[in-house]
DNA sequence: GTTGAAACAATGTGGCG
DNA sequence: CGCCACATTGTTTCAAC
């Protein structure tokens, strides 16, 4: 949190909410939908930006379409826990076509690496060569996903 | 993948990989980074978007801010793994404000809920409330998350 | 695929409550 | 101080090529 920064009003939650359903709408399309004229919804929006309440918007894309035919979840467990090895790890990883996002974790496993591969033969090649290969990983586990849902509703509460 | 639908070619992988960079950038930007007009840019956007390809356009925003202080990874297991038992849980899950997303797996766990959550209260509320106190789910774990990275770049192989 | 005109949206300014 | 109306700028979109 920012300093300098207003809390938000339920008309800020409201547009956020709008957007986080769907972020292609107008800005008029939401300044109709919240009672606010254009220029001011605008506003809102430009400060939400601003305060780093709102951080980007991102492309929905049918991996599968794309050849990402088989996605996994990697569990990986790393024998050396100092802050550089675990940052390179992270860097490098995610830098790679395959991985979707990575999730530094706290309990037994480091990393859940979400991944997408075209083939089976992609995925086990994709484990040797990207993850156990690594000198500081100790352990890896794999498992399918079948579908990865996202909410479209904005987390709010307090 | 639709019938009557044109294979990507190399322009278009590059329009989607600057849209999924970021994807507030307007037509007029990516057509002159691709080296199109705009009209033939918003065409190819639009057949993308036509064809599946390109499925939306999220809002990221940081949680924290929204008061979602904590993230878990939390793995269920069902006891009972009939089509509309599993699909229900699934549909109540995601409609909850504290579940960011879900993928449902193979392997032994059925479904990683990624939730954030305001604190430690909350979250032990949440799992005893919307988990634990459902007839069909059989164990549950949780696991905080300390980062969740997004890439930025598109997975897109042969 | 391009160009250029018309339609529309985003943005900045100044005035009002 | 936040909101609105209006003027300006820029973007999208459509038709003709």
């Amino acid at each position: 949190m920012k300093k300098n920064q207003r809390p938000l009003d339920q008309v800020d939650l409201q547009i956020l909410s709008l957007l986080y359903e769907d972020a292609s709408q107008s800005n008029k399309d939401i300044a109709n939908k919240v009672g606010l004229a254009p220029s001011s919804c605008l506003e809102r929006i430009k400060r939400l930006q601003a305060d780093g309440v709102i951080t980007g918007q991102r492309l929905s894309v049918d991996v599968n379409q794309l050849g990402g035919h088989i996605q996994a979840m990697i569990s990986v467990r790393l024998s050396d826990h100092n802050r550089a090895t675990v940052s390179q790890f992270q860097t490098d990883l995610l830098s790679l076509p395959e991985v979707m996002s990575i999730f530094h974790m706290g309990g037994e496993n480091d990393f859940l690496l979400h991944v997408t591969v075209s083939d089976s033969a992609h995925l086990r090649d994709f484990v040797f060569n990207a993850i156990t290969a690594r000198k500081e990983v100790n352990h890896v586990e794999t498992a399918l996903v079948y579908d990865h849902q996202i909410s479209s509703t904005v987390p709010s509460f307090g």
